[in-house]
DNA sequence: CCAAAATCATCAGTATGCTGACGAAATGCC
DNA sequence: GGCATTTCGTCAGCATACTGATGATTTTGG
């Protein structure tokens, strides 16, 4: 199977040369933690929770950069391996809020060797000085981009505080049943 | 949401980092391609294909480094899309052949512009003399960790052409029907 | 020539992402 | 105060990945 100058041309662009490097550092993660059972992702998500106790999950979103229609299913796992908990929030009904286990604290202190050595393994290629700048681009150009993906960075969005109607009827006629105003329709989708 | 030094510190990890610019690098080939409702694999695949007809699957994934339990799905959708056509390996019974049809050449000469913009998308915000010193280094980073993921890229890998036992004795008596030495067992895997 | 080992495509199970829609709840505006 | 708009978590549908197993076939070693 030779080759084309074709073949070398493709191989070698951004998008291409990207996503390798992501399945690449995603693999390292799993060997260098594979006694931990975490995934980057579910680590990422642990991290920020334990930065941040009680915070809601599209705040979570915010700041690690997730998709809010799959951190449901990161932070499931989490609960299921007891590394956090989740509660229906106290102020805003409409939240989850998380928190952080004695368990998923030692989990954070114990895999940090592990997550260490799996960065500098990504980067062991280079040189020192190589490094450094390469970082510093990889940071340029993730942060001019943010907005391009569905999941931007936005770590300077608070949660407003509640402060509006909902919060003085709470104080006065708590968790009365809300009548539903939308119908349920069947999901239509084009198939493109 | 105050943002904690720990955050700092997480959200600018090189597997952070990548995996976001990945994540933002897809978003922008589907926006500057969307009218041609291809995806960045899917593409890949086309243009590899095209590079070399009557390819298999197996070889395919050595060129653009993809994994085999997954690329029966990419083609499966380019070949319902009728970009390609799959026959059985005509040499090697095991195989599946991939050529690429007329509409497929004509995509691959159509999408040209949108892929170009994204790739120059993607570096846009670094300075032309840091382009330059960026794409070398992710070279670099991708070749010399190549074996780290599960589907390391082996161009060089050519197809053996059949020579054994099985081509003489298909010369003779095709397609016997072969009796099986192995019997179905329900799949046990741990669930970690 | 034949049995053991290797290889090809595929599958089930799991995990991640994205799009668009939805019910529930909160906010904004008059 | 009451309705329109927004926001939160979730869901269905699709696409990509990786692990380990399987059946069919081919290669290898003797």
């Amino acid at each position: 199977m030779q080759m084309s100058n074709d073949d070398n041309h493709f191989l070698e662009t951004p998008g291409h040369l990207i996503r390798r490097l992501q399945q690449i550092s995603f693999a390292l993660f799993l060997d260098q933690a594979k006694e931990f059972d975490v995934t980057p992702v579910q680590y990422a998500a642990l991290v920020a929770i334990n930065n941040h106790p009680g915070i809601d999950q599209t705040a979570l979103c915010n700041i690690i950069a997730f998709d809010r229609s799959t951190i449901g299913d990161v932070v499931g796992r989490l609960e299921k391996k007891k590394l956090i908990k989740r509660f229906n929030g106290a102020i805003d009904r409409r939240t989850k809020s998380l928190s952080i286990t004695p368990s998923g604290r030692r989990l954070i202190r114990d895999i940090e060797p592990a997550v260490a050595s799996t960065q500098r393994l990504i980067l062991a290629p280079l040189r020192p000085g190589e490094r450094k700048a390469f970082m510093a681009m990889l940071r340029h150009l993730v942060h001019l981009n943010n907005e391009r993906s569905r999941a931007p960075s936005r770590p300077q969005e608070a949660r407003r505080p509640l402060k509006g109607s909902a919060l003085r009827a709470r104080e006065q006629a708590p968790k009365a049943p809300v009548r539903r105003r939308w119908r349920r329709r069947g999901v239509r989708r084009a198939v493109r």
